[in-house]
DNA sequence: TTTTCACATGAATACTTATTCATACGATAC
DNA sequence: GTATCGTATGAATAAGTATTCATGTGAAAA
């Protein structure tokens, strides 16, 4: 019998089935996962980091991210749509321009505790 | 002119000069970005959230997360690597089983100001 | 009104990646 | 040794996505 099959012999022969159903009964619902996933989902981005990094400094207009990352604007732009939606940075205009800052403090909190997980090189 | 074009006219003209060069100073290094893109990228997936948030609760051998997540045991190993390889999750062997755990409280701290951040709505 | 400017966006392309299937591996039991 | 068990992994497929190019939009300036 292989783990392979999900089936009933296999839920209560060949592992800890206790354990198993603790564990599943404390764990956070489906959606909060689903949202979970997705958040992190959107940091993991090297363009989206480092669009993050410099609102982290400063609110900035779109044009001045664009002079930051060296990158051409459509692509900033695009980025700065998918963080949007994410509800990790906001916008407001200011004349011609639109200025860009982190929504709340538990992305800069997350940018921080990670930043210290890998310079602890762990 | 426009900052598509990321030429000199554009870095002194169109947007705040001095906000981005102290910006720019003040961004961490590439190779540290790049690492904390990785990072969220692994925690960025929806089957690799509910291994996390499994072993958050216990150490558990692969067949108990095979169980706990429902999917078939090698797409689990897989992922299992990619959380290994990222330095994620660590392993021992107890006899025939493989058990895993997070590696550090990193990971623990992330994931709960990631539940907090999408529970708040924002 | 017409032009210009900063920014947004749709389509296309190239690249990445999660899952499945089949199989391999190493250790234990027989 | 041989069989079995838990786990790992290579290849293939399918789905997702970051960037570029070209163009659109809305507001301010001329």
């Amino acid at each position: 019998m292989n783990c392979n099959d999900n089936d009933e012999n296999c839920r209560t022969a060949c592992f800890h089935p206790d354990l198993v159903e603790q564990v599943r009964d404390a764990m956070p619902g489906e959606p909060l996962q689903l949202d979970l996933a997705k958040l992190f989902k959107v940091l993991g981005d090297h363009t989206r980091i480092r669009i993050l990094n410099a609102l982290y400094r400063s609110e900035l207009c779109v044009c001045d991210l664009t002079s930051i990352l060296g990158m051409n604007q459509s692509a900033v732009s695009h980025q700065l749509r998918v963080l949007r939606d994410a509800k990790i940075v906001r916008s407001r205009k200011q004349g011609k321009n639109v200025l860009y800052s982190l929504d709340d403090s538990h992305i800069s909190d997350l940018i921080r505790v990670g930043c210290e997980h890998v310079q602890e090189g762990t």
